[in-house]
DNA sequence: AGAAAGACTTAGAAGGACGCGC
DNA sequence: GCGCGTCCTTCTAAGTCTTTCT
């Protein structure tokens, strides 16, 4: 008698309140009996806890075990390695690494020179003691037949017919069945990195001091299983020992090995369009409202800290201006010479950045100019407070170039200001809330309501783009850039061109409808006037079209899309202006983003 | 308290799938 | 139906932040 009603009322309740469907109580289970007890239903009363009690992140959890990397296949007799100008068989292992180096020999890392010292070094450790003794010099190896044969099969494959095509890929997708799938508290969830990492030469970004080194092949005795104890467990390949399974329902990760080329840990973990991860995403967005809140008496604080008597409070209160306004990453410290040199707010150097009291125009400007995450150029000139700029200079004071900024500062001691100011605030939840607050702004500014979709979709890009460039997210110019530009470019002209046409023609219609008044002439004019409508929509959707791809040359849109954009603001603009989902979210990206898609109303708010 | 290990998010490249215009 | 470019997926490196160890 009181089920139903109860259920329904929750339901409405929490989805005022933003709850996700799939946290909603469904009519099955019986909430009502919480509901009556302690106000809001039991499975969401700790909801900011993952649902359940004190960081138990599961209470069931199966799986198979990764997917191992396919054995190496020996290349055939007549394909020879070369020493010297003369061909030499190779024992399996070496061959493997070989192998691995011929693959790449097209590739730009294989003309560096640390790449090369690394590969030879870790190559020649695999070596026998003969293979040792003849090959000393990577320059006399000779890796063309090698690569030639890696590259013709690849092509015979893509040559493949279509039947034989799809018979692999029906393959494929029954391993994927098979392996790609766990299942967690009832649910069948996807997994997104099912398979071990295959053997290789690492290759790091930017100028890495270990690129060429050799990434070793994952065997199950490297491999830790997690799951629970009454689940069935998996079974390792025949003849194989996993190193460990254990049930440890506090972390997410399925199975887990330690990487040989920086000793950190690789972990097996579940898709974005999971539960859990969904979950934990909506969270993330939840922090970064939360920051909406406080964020004027954060600035205002730490404006207030520029005057501080403590340079340590000072320097802080710089770095968290930048943060703030330039949204630029904690900047962890890094091991020297374990990675390449990159950094963030916290590890800048003074040799990162100019001051000028003067510069076109403007006053205390500073020249941003550093690689950051993946080795990415952050390259801004930006006008900043005058107190900041003093403070800057007072930094740098008897400093040399290799020294740190903020010699007084590290991330840990800015989190934990941060999370003083506000619980779960952290560095990175400042880029998280610009990004989203900016797109939010930009839509509303950008947005024109009685655009057509094309149109409106421009804009949507336009705000994105603004909060890329915030984020510095960069590409690589497509090397197709210039020449699809040039296509464009013709297209547009040839519309062009075409509408005039229809122009003169439609005159000509008009005209002889005059002189005739008939029927016939009637249509004709009608025709015509529709084909200059429709050529007219054309010419305008390819213009919008270069305008997109001219602004987008350098620019990533997908990362802060994926990862820093409140996806609610997105589909709450999709249903005001009547733009389908599908035109901004892909498939993957509508999987992942399932909470936001299903709980969103067209005024939701960040 | 500081360092190291562990867990999890964020990142661009590469390669494959797919769709569009001829 | 084919070739070409674009979009999507996969891959795994490289960050951030938390937890554990010493």
């Amino acid at each position: 008698m009181f089920k139903l009603p109860a259920i329904r009322i929750y339901r409405i309740v929490l989805a005022k309140l933003n709850f996700p469907e799939w946290l909603l109580p469904r009519a099955h289970e019986r909430l009502w009996v919480c509901a009556v007890h302690t106000r809001v239903p039991f499975r969401f009363a700790r909801w900011e806890e993952e649902n359940y009690e004190d960081g138990v992140k599961w209470k069931f959890l199966e799986h198979k075990g990764p997917y191992f990397a396919p054995p190496y296949e020996p290349l055939p007799e007549d394909v020879n390695f070369y020493y010297d100008g003369k061909p030499m068989k190779l024992s399996l292992a070496t061959e493997e690494v070989a192998t691995f180096y011929g693959k790449m020999l097209d590739h730009e890392y294989t003309t560096k020179k640390v790449f090369q010292m690394n590969f030879f070094h870790d190559w020649t450790e695999i070596m026998t003691e003969e293979e040792k003794k003849v090959i000393t010099d990577l320059d006399k190896c000779d890796f063309t037949q090698i690569h030639k044969y890696y590259f013709e099969k690849n092509e015979a494959r893509k040559a493949l017919p279509k039947e034989e095509k799809q018979l692999l890929k029906l393959e494929a997708d029954k391993i994927t069945q098979e392996y790609g799938y766990c299942t967690l508290d009832g649910h069948r969830e996807k997994i997104g990195n099912f398979k071990t990492e295959p053997p290789g030469l690492f290759r790091g970004r930017g100028d890495h001091p270990k690129m060429g080194m050799l990434k070793k092949r994952i065997m199950p005795k490297d491999v830790i299983i997690n799951c629970s104890k009454e689940s069935k467990i998996p079974e390792p390949p025949e003849g194989h020992k996993w190193k460990e399974v254990r049930c440890d329902n506090t972390v997410t990760w399925l199975a887990s090995w330690t990487e040989n080329i920086q000793g950190s840990i690789k972990y097996i973990m579940l898709n974005p369009s999971s539960k859990l991860k969904g979950e934990k995403d909506w969270q993330k967005y939840e922090v970064a409202r939360r920051l909406k809140d406080v964020v004027d008496k954060i600035r205002k604080q730490y404006r207030a800290d520029f005057k501080a008597r403590e340079m340590k409070t000072r320097q802080r209160a710089v770095a968290l201006y930048f943060i703030d306004k330039l949204a630029l990453r904690a900047g962890n410290e890094k091991e020297e010479g374990e990675t390449a040199d990159t950094v963030g707010c916290c590890s800048l150097r003074v040799e990162h950045i100019k001051l000028y009291p003067k510069l076109a125009g403007q006053e205390y400007v500073v020249e941003f100019d550093f690689l950051g995450k993946d080795s990415i150029r952050y390259y801004n000139k930006v006008p900043v407070l005058k107190e900041v700029f003093k403070n800057l200079n007072r930094f740098l004071e008897n400093k040399e170039p290799g020294d740190d900024l903020f010699d007084r500062l590290s991330t840990t001691s800015v989190n934990k200001h941060l999370q003083d100011l506000m619980d779960g605030l952290t560095a990175k939840v400042f880029r998280t809330y610009n990004a989203s607050i900016t797109l939010q702004e930009q839509l509303k500014a950008l947005t024109n309501e009685d655009d057509n979709v094309a149109a409106k979709i421009l804009s949507y890009n336009r705000a994105n783009r603004a909060v890329a460039l915030l984020c510095n997210h960069q590409r690589a110019p497509p090397k197709t850039y210039e020449k699809s530009m040039q296509t464009l470019q013709a297209k547009i002209d040839a519309k062009k061109e075409q509408l005039s046409e229809a122009k003169t023609e439609l005159k000509k219609a008009k005209a002889e409808l005059k002189e005739k008044d008939d029927e016939k002439s009637r249509k004709e004019v009608e025709r015509k006037k529709k084909l200059r409508e429709r050529l007219k929509e054309q010419l305008m959707k390819l213009k919008l079209q270069a305008t997109d791809k001219e602004e987008n040359k350098q620019i990533a849109l997908g990362t802060s899309k994926l990862n820093y954009l409140d996806p609610r603001i997105t589909v709450a603009w999709c249903k005001k202006f009547g733009v389908p989902i599908e035109k901004i979210y892909n498939k993957t990206q509508r999987d992942k983003f399932a909470w936001a898609i299903d709980m969103t109303d067209e005024n939701f708010e960040f």
